[in-house]
DNA sequence: GCAAATACCGCCCTCTGCTGGAGTATG
DNA sequence: ACATACTCCAGCAGAGGGCGGTATTTGC
């Protein structure tokens, strides 16, 4: 194999403190070593580990290890580079040991070295290593690789082969060591290499961020950890300036890397010193502050609340959050009652409602925002983005409330009611505005600004507008005249203007009327035109309903005409006019007053008797003045008032007819 | 160490506008 | 009686405001 590493502390000093490295070391002696190969004739990386051969490949742009290991093991693999400086690269093969006995061999590819790629492997503490005693939960490897692996879409399978080895640990290795022991294996590899890939503990919420929000142009994506499957892999690129190491020559980029911590920064007393995070991007020329960030990458909290029991990494979020827990709010608005637990939350507060100050502006439109999240969420509004999908159909709403919102749609679920009629509604306004209509008085109404109408939902005007009184391209013409119109509600106005206007005009006469089928009829009073014939007599008529009267009366031997007694004498009459001329100067009182003209509509109706001059009289009428004209029901006859046939139909089975009524029993 | 400032995520609300079914008026 | 047009009404979604809560940064 090639050389053993024993290499230089400034070779991986980035990785991690020195000390928390040596702490750790001292707790595990388990870890196994490993060593790493990098093929590169086989364009992929293989690891032999004591629990089997993990195998890496590309698949459709996403990285997937395949640890090949006895099931029902659980595997996390955390992937991490550490960059080594050029004249590092001499090294064919170097190890890397961990304290805990982890050995981690590097092996140089044939185009040089330049980075180091650290493999954690998690195992499933249900696993069946877990009953070897001595056995570690957690498997780091570290692995060589060039900075092609930054491109590993590129490749289409990488083999990773971890090989256990026993090395002696020296105190100068231990500060290479890029497998820490046990619990605080993941977390101090976290604290590690500026350009890390590495598996976060925290795998559901990777999960969960993987589907909402796009990943940046990483080199790995995430592998989809699911239960009760034997391998689960989560790979997360650590941050996205990895390009800008590409960019960097070498040596400088080398020269930033060993100034990765304060303990090499502190090296030269000459050169002002700055203190780079490996995690971020956090530089800080002062070693407190930077060690103050450093703790931001640590899950430590020793700060827990009584009350709930979670835990804080500082004193001063405890206090906040016990403030939640007891209500109290020391942060008053002096320009309101709103009282707030946090400094930040009153300035928010008096952005909104005080001073209205709005930092975060759009660059596309003139929108402009309190907060930068509302502006994140505005921009979706431009951009069409839609990141949170229903699961139940294709709905995919822009943010994580409408979706909530949305779903009430599939669960049927409606939490507004109405405290006045108890119904139920799926939005709080939906509800709002049915208490404004149904139970409340003055209710607003909205004045059409075109015409009287008066609608009383705004939302419903904004239809009336649109359907009456926007323009429209087509032409709408008048039923009645040749007048077109490009708004509908000009034109009813219009066609209204026909409704009482007698259109037809006779021209031998002056007589005129509403429709040209009436026009027809009337015609024929002048050119003598009598188209109806009895069958049973011969006789010509000019209308139906005339030829109908005249067979009733003289062929129809079940026919009873109608009399109209004089109220005060009973002396009958055929036509109810004469009746009523002769009962206004009639003396002879029989007890009865003058009904009204309800009562003598129905008295007429119940009168008997047959009038011979009636025919002469309807015949001689025009067609519209036909008013007083019944329809029976049952027979679908036509009977001028007056002729009353049957005594025994109810009242309200007649019905006045109009003269289109005649006419359509006539076309009939 | 503390506190203010800042950032982020989440939740809930309101306002707004469109849609389509139901009921009603009208021709 | 029927067709059509119109209004009423609830359902639904888009956009944005406001606040709760927590984490991180930064100055002192």
């Amino acid at each position: 194999m090639g050389t053993e590493a024993s290499a230089s502390p400034e070779h991986f000093t980035k990785i991690k403190g020195t000390d928390l490295i040596q702490e750790k070391a001292k707790e595990s002696d388990v870890d196994k070593v490993s060593r790493l190969k990098e093929r590169q004739s086989s364009c992929g990386l293989e690891v032999d580990c004591s629990y089997g051969v993990l195998q890496a490949k590309i698949v459709e742009g996403e990285l997937e290890l395949t640890p090949q290991t006895q099931e029902n093991e659980k595997h996390i693999l955390t992937l991490q580079t550490v960059h080594f400086a050029t004249d590092e690269m001499d090294h064919q093969e170097m190890t890397v040991e961990p304290a805990e006995g982890m050995h981690v061999m590097v092996q140089q590819g044939e185009s040089g070295l330049q980075s180091l790629l650290v493999l954690q492997q998690d195992i499933n503490v249900e696993s069946e290593l877990n009953e070897i005693p001595h056995q570690n939960l957690h498997h780091c490897v570290a692995i060589s690789i060039q900075e092609e692996v930054f491109s590993l879409h590129e490749l289409e399978v990488m083999e990773i082969n971890v090989v256990e080895e026993s090395v002696e640990i020296s105190s100068e290795e231990d500060k290479l060591t890029v497998n820490p022991p046990l619990d605080e294996n993941t977390e101090s590899v976290k604290d590690e290499g500026k350009d890390i890939y590495r598996a976060e503990d925290e795998v559901p919420q990777l999960c969960e961020e993987r589907e909402i929000t796009d990943q940046k142009e990483g080199l790995f994506t995430f592998d989809k950890l699911r239960e009760g499957e034997k391998e689960e892999i989560i790979l997360l690129p650590a941050n996205s300036e990895i390009e800008e190491h590409e960019d960097i020559p070498s040596s400088e980029q080398d020269t930033d890397e060993v100034s990765g911590t304060a303990k090499n920064q502190a090296k030269t007393k000459d050169v002002k010193q700055t203190f780079h995070c490996e995690i971020c991007i956090f530089t800080s020329s002062k070693i407190s502050c930077f060690n103050r960030h450093m703790k931001t990458h640590s899950d430590e909290k020793p700060h827990m609340c009584h009350l709930c029991l979670k835990a804080f990494r500082t004193v001063t979020l405890l206090r906040n959050h016990v403030n939640t827990h007891t209500g109290t709010r020391p942060y008053k608005c002096s320009d309101c009652d709103m009282a707030f637990v946090t400094s930040g939350e009153l300035v928010r507060h008096r952005r909104y409602k005080h001073t209205h100050e709005k930092p975060f502006k759009c660059t596309m439109c003139k929108y402009a925002s309190v907060e930068a999240s509302k502006l994140k969420r505005h921009i979706r509004s431009h951009t069409g983005e839609r990141p949170f999908h229903c699961c139940l159909c294709n709905y995919a709403s822009k943010d994580t409330y409408k979706l909530k919102r949305h779903m009430r749609t599939h669960s049927g679920e409606k939490p507004y009611e109405c405290y006045v009629c108890h119904a139920r509604f799926t939005q709080s306004g939906t509800m709002k505005i049915h208490i404004l209509q149904k139970h409340s008085e003055n209710v607003p109404k909205h004045q059409c600004p075109h015409c009287a109408t008066v609608i009383a939902r705004k939302s419903d005007l904004r239809v009336h507008l649109r359907n009456l009184h926007s323009y429209k391209a087509a032409e709408m013409k008048c039923r009645y005249c040749t007048d077109v119109f490009h708004e509908r509600y000009a034109l009813i106005q219009h066609q209204k203007t026909h409704r009482n206007e007698k259109r037809f005009k006779c021209d031998d006469c002056s007589y005129a009327c509403k429709q040209e089928r009436h026009m027809r009829v009337h015609k024929r009073t002048h050119t003598g035109e009598k188209p109806f014939t009895c069958l049973s007599c011969n006789k010509c008529f000019r209308q139906k309903q005339l030829l109908n009267v005249h067979f009733k009366k003289y062929h129809d031997k079940n026919f009873i005409p109608t009399v109209y007694e004089c109220p005060k004498c009973g002396k009958g009459f055929s036509r109810w006019n004469n009746m009523r001329k002769h009962s206004e100067l009639c003396e002879v009182i029989r007890g009865k007053a003058v009904q009204s003209a309800k009562g003598r509509k129905t008295k007429k109706k119940k009168q008997k008797g047959p009038k011979q001059d009636v025919k002469e009289e309807v015949e001689q009428m025009p067609i519209e003045d036909i008013s007083n004209v019944n329809i029976e029901r049952h027979t679908n006859e036509i009977v001028p008032v007056g002729y009353g046939i049957a005594t025994d139909v109810a009242e309200e089975q007649k019905t006045e007819v109009t003269c289109e009524m005649i006419l359509n029993m006539m076309d009939k």
